[in-house]
DNA sequence: ACCCAAGTTGTACAGTCGTCCAACAAAGGG
DNA sequence: CCCTTTGTTGGACGACTGTACAACTTGGGT
């Protein structure tokens, strides 16, 4: 008669794994360091039991390890460690300071990440892969920009530069995005390109 | 006969807050947001008692509010609001990339005090204050620094360029400080300023 | 139809958390 | 000397923490 209604669903471990990483990235957006927990998670995980994470994931600070290289994969796109290594300048500046991306949200889960940086070797390893990964996409990135010409300055010096730069001004946009506009990041970014790889300006003639 | 032993000590209000920020300091920069601990924090200001944080600052959150001020206090020192809005660019650059400040502790303080400013809307407020008069600051100093040359960008958008700079570099250190020598950073920030304002370099010809 | 591997549940547990508050003690003024 | 102000103590409280684990359910394979 009745249609037997199971209790639950059950997923593929890989299935269940993507789930609690996103709950968990979730979790991270809303209340950092603070609201990732195996409460609020499974919560956020469409009320998933408590057991699943240390199943899945051994421990919380497994999870916690699998949010970040996901978090970093998402973060470098085409450019994360594993795929090419081109990077489009103009692509990725629009895409970091996008207004998507400056939220505080973003922001809470990114100081959450890059406090365990601090505290976990391992993620320590793993945060110097991406970096190295990600430095060595904007060099290819310059390179295709310079069109040949001379850079004043060694390309790598250029990389940090400008990896730096996005970095400081996505973070100084977060903390106050009525103080530092979309338009002053863009220029800013610009600002530096053009001055050491000449006009680059999507629009500018 | 026997000396009256005290069983503790009275401080005045002002001096036992000081104490307590302290403490609320070194907690953060030992576990972050998560080892701010009504607990630890007296355990770190010599083992006084936990009624008093709720008695000094009305509850933790309000000590978190007063360490967010002495941090960024410290970590403008003469830039300060209130104070002069001198800068010496090269002092700054040494100052805030120096071994000394760009330690996975330093970073886990800060870590935590944006995270509270990403949550805490008085905070946010105080963050908008400090930054104002940052970038006042850092405008005066370029001025100094151009001695009456023009600048190719508006002084405002440098000044933006340089803060972020130096935030970027700074993060990306602490990080992994292996990755990003001293003598990469100051490179870096070098690099910018002369681009726009001519040799500065210490030691430069 | 049954079975069993694999995924899931929910509770028990021992901690830790922040806040409250009534009692207490120190130190300065009289 | 005592008295009053003001800083301090430390336990009670309820809520929440991560992990372990035994019991249970599901769904695919046979």
């Amino acid at each position: 008669m009745t249609a037997v209604r199971p209790k639950y669903r059950r997923y593929s471990a890989e299935d269940r794994r993507q789930m609690l990483i996103e709950a968990g990235l979730v979790c991270l957006a809303d209340g950092g360091i603070t609201g990732f927990t195996i409460d609020r998670i499974c919560a956020a995980a469409g009320g998933a039991s408590r057991g699943l994470v240390t199943h899945h994931f051994g421990s919380k600070q497994g999870l916690l390890r699998a949010c970040y290289t996901t978090a970093y994969d998402r973060l470098l796109g085409e450019a994360a460690p594993g795929k090419g290594t081109d990077a489009d300048l103009t692509e990725m500046i629009e895409a970091l300071l996008s207004d998507d991306y400056t939220t505080p949200e973003t922001l809470k889960a990114w100081l959450a990440l890059w406090g365990e940086v601090a505290n976990d070797p391992d993620l320590r390893t793993e945060h110097r892969r991406y970096y190295d990964h990600y430095r060595d996409s904007v060099i290819a990135g310059l390179r295709k920009e310079a069109l040949g010409r001379t850079l004043p300055i060694p390309e790598t010096a250029l990389a940090v530069l400008f990896i730096s730069l996005i970095d400081g001004l996505w973070l100084e946009r977060c903390l106050d995005p009525d103080r530092l506009s979309r338009e002053d990041v863009r220029r800013a970014c610009y600002d530096l390109l053009e001055t050491f790889l000449g006009p680059m300006r999507p629009g500018s003639t």
